[in-house]
DNA sequence: TAGAACAGAACAATCGTTTGCGCCAGTGGA
DNA sequence: TCCACTGGCGCAAACGATTGTTCTGTTCTA
C-alpha cells in the first residue's frame, strides 16, 4: 500500500500524508489529531513511504559506493564494516563492489557506480595506474573519497597511510637486529601503497648505508601463485635475504609456505615482518612480527570526509583534503639475528 | 543531462530517445538514422538513463541486499564476494549490511532493507532464535534466500551446510586419534549451526560409547573476550578435555591463547580441530587440522535460488527449496593422540 | 486511384513522492 | 462590519524514465 492509496482510504490528501509519515507534520501544521490518525493507519497497513519515489524527488538516493579490490582481505573487510556502521547512522546504505584487484574492472565498476547516480563513493584504488581512474573521477560530479591511496593531482578528500614511513619502520626494524640483505615481497605489481613502503625500505636501507643490492624485490601479482613465485624468487637462492618484508596482502603466507618447503626455520634462518596486523598474527607459527594500520580510523576520517562532500553544494568544486595516518609495529617473534653466513 | 533534454536538442521526442538509450530500438522501430544519431549526441553529452526513473517505472530496483551477521569473518566475506561477482552479471547490485552479530540489529537492519524495497534479500541469520525474524520474512512480499542457516516451519529457499555432519566429522576425526574427553567451543550462544555442529559431535560420541559428561561445552559469545572466557572455562581445570573443537568464527584463537598462557603444547597436550579453513590455517603454530566449507558452492547455489525468486511472479507465494551442501576435513598436525591422562 | 499495410515517431499516462503555493474557515482587533 | 491573520489542508507541478496507443506519412497492392 502506498501513500495515495492510504490518503484515499483516510479521505485526505496525499500531501498531508506524506508530510505526516516523513516527520514534518508540525512543520506543515497538521493537526495532531489528523497527524495521529494518519500514523495509526499507517501502522495498521503497514504503509512505507517508498523511498524510490522520494529519492526521485529529492534527487538523492541515500546510497553510496565502496570499491575495494578484494574484499576477502581483512584490511577491506574491516574497513567495509567500519563505514557501513557509520554510515548507517546517517540512514546512508552502502553498494559493495569488489574489483577484485583488477584495474579494467575497477574502472569498469566505476562506471556502473556512475551510472547508478549514487551520493558518492569511497574508493581504495587497486593500482598506481591512476590515469584511467583519474580521468573517470575528473569527470564525474559525484562526491569521492580515496582511501588508501592519494591520487596525485587530483582535487579530491583522501586518507591513507603514511606508507614509506611504514617500509621504513619494518626495515629499520630489521636493520637494528642485524639484518644487510634484505627482501620484499610486493602484492601487484601495480600497487602504489607497495611502492611507497618498497621507498621507505629502501630509504632506511640507505641511511644504514647498505647498498642498493642489498634489496631484492620480487612479486607480480597479489593471488596465491603470483605470490609463491615471489616467494620462490627471494628464497630459492645462494645469496638469499636474511629478512624478508612483504608488503600487502597475504604475501606473508607464500613466504611462510616456500620456507617451510625449503627447511628454513624462522626466526633462526630467516626473519619475516608481515603487511598487515591480523587477528591471527600472534598464532602464526611464529608469531608475527607486523606493520599495523589504523583500519578504523581510516574508515572513521573516510566517512567524515564523504559527509563533508555530501553537504556541500553538488555543483560544488570537489575539495581537496588530505588526511596521513601512522603505521605502528608489533613486534614478535618472527624476527632475529641473521646467520652468520651460513651460505657463505 | 538526462533524456528530456538530450530529446529537446535532438528535437525529438523522450520516447524515442528512451527506447533508443534502452537498446530496444528495433523493437520499437526507430530508423537506424535516428538511432545513430541519438546515440551519437549521448556519447557526446555523457547522457546515461537516470536508473532511479526505470526503476520508479518498472517497479524493480535492479539491487538486493546481503545480511550478514560479521563481514570481517572470513567465511562471510568470501561469500559477499561470491555473490556480487555473480550478480553482477545480472546487473543486480548488492547493497552490504553487516549485523555485528546482535538479533536486535539484524532486525533494525531488516526493516531498513524492507523499507527501501530492494528486489530481494540474501540473509545469514545471527542466531537460532529466528522467532522475530521468521515473522519479519513471513510478513513482507520479497524473495529472500536464507543462507547458512535453516529456518524451520518456514517455505523460502535457504542453503546450508549439513552442520551436524560436520561436527560429526570432527568428533569421529578425534574419536579416531584416541581422545575420550572431548571439549567444544562454541561462538555465540543462539547461533544455530554451533548447536547443530555440537550435536553431531554428540552423536559421534554416543555412536562411539562415550557418555554426556565427557563432553565438555563452553562459550557464550563471539567477541574475543567472550570466547577467552569459554576457552578458560574449558582448559583451566583438572580434567580438561585432551581435545577441543572450535565451533564457529575466530574461537580456535582464543583457545590457542589460552593454551599457550597454560603452557600446553598443541597436538602433544592438547589436540584442536577448528571451523573453518583459512588461507593461513596451514600456518599457524601448529598447522591446524579444520573443518572446510563449500563456501563459493553456497554462494553459488543462493545466488541461483535468488534469481529464481526474482523471475517468479512477484505475488507468486514463497517457495520452499533447500540445499544443503557438506563440510570435509583438512586433518593437519593439530591433532595427536591423547596424553595418557598425565593429570590422573 | 483508393485502400491497406507498414515504418517511424510523437502523445500521454504512469510509477510514488515531495513541496511551494493557494484556498477556506475561524478568530481577534479596529 | 471589515480586514488581517493564521491554523489546517488540498492542488498540482515537479523528479526521470518506460511503454501502450495514436498519429502521420509512404509505399505497395488491387
Amino acid at each position: 500500500m502506498n501513500l495515495s492509496e492510504l490518503a484515499q482510504h483516510l479521505d485526505l490528501a496525499i500531501s498531508t500524508v506524506s508530510r505526516v509519515l516523513s516527520g514534518n507534520a508540525k512543520k506543515y501544521r497538521i493537526s495532531e489529531t489528523t497527524a495521529q490518525r494518519i500514523l495509526a493507519a499507517a501502522e495498521e497497513h503497514n504503509v512505507i513511504p517508498d523511498p524510490l519515489g522520494a529519492s526521485l524527488r529529492k534527487g538523492s538516493l541515500g546510497m553510496i559506493g565502496l570499491l575495494v579490490p578484494d574484499i576477502t582481505n581483512p584490511f577491506f573487510s574491516h574497513l567495509a564494516r567500519s563505514i557501513e556502521l557509520e554510515l548507517r547512522d546517517a540512514n546512508i546504505a552502502v553498494q559493495l563492489c569488489d574489483s577484485s584487484e583488477e584495474v579494467e574492472t575497477e574502472a569498469r565498476l566505476f562506471q556502473k557506480l556512475l551510472a547508478r547516480r549514487l551520493d558518492g563513493l569511497i574508493i581504495a584504488p587497486v593500482g598506481s595506474d591512476t590515469r584511467g581512474l583519474s580521468d573517470l573521477i575528473e569527470n564525474s560530479k559525484m562526491p569521492i573519497v580515496v582511501i588508501d591511496r592519494v591520487i596525485p593531482g587530483l582535487q579530491i578528500p583522501s586518507v591513507s597511510l603514511d606508507n614509506a614511513h611504514a617500509g621504513k619502520l619494518a626495515a629499520e626494524h630489521l636493520i637494528k637486529a642485524g639484518h644487510r640483505k634484505i627482501g620484499c615481497l610486493r602484492g601487484s605489481y601495480e600497487s602504489q601503497s607497495d611502492q611507497e613502503r618498497l621507498r621507505g625500505v629502501q630509504e632506511a636501507m640507505a641511511e644504514a648505508g647498505l647498498k642498493g643490492d642489498d634489496l631484492s624485490v620480487a612479486g607480480k601479482g597479489s593471488s596465491r601463485t603470483a605470490s609463491l613465485d615471489g616467494a620462490r624468487e627471494l628464497l630459492d637462492r645462494k645469496d638469499r635475504p636474511t629478512a624478508i618484508v612483504t608488503l600487502s596482502g597475504q604475501g606473508i603466507l607464500a613466504v611462510l609456505e616456500r620456507a617451510t618447503a625449503l627447511g628454513l626455520a624462522i626466526p633462526e634462518q630467516l626473519s619475516v615482518i608481515a603487511f598487515d596486523e591480523q587477528p591471527w598474527s600472534p598464532f602464526m607459527n611464529p608469531p608475527l612480527t607486523t606493520i599495523s594500520q589504523p583500519v578504523a580510523e581510516m574508515a572513521g576520517e573516510a566517512v567524515k570526509f564523504l559527509k563533508a562532500a555530501l553537504a556541500e553544494k553538488s555543483d560544488a568544486p570537489l575539495k581537496a583534503a588530505e588526511k596521513v595516518l601512522q603505521a605502528s609495529i608489533c613486534e614478535r617473534l618472527s624476527v632475529g639475528k641473521p646467520v652468520i653466513s651460513a651460505t657463505k
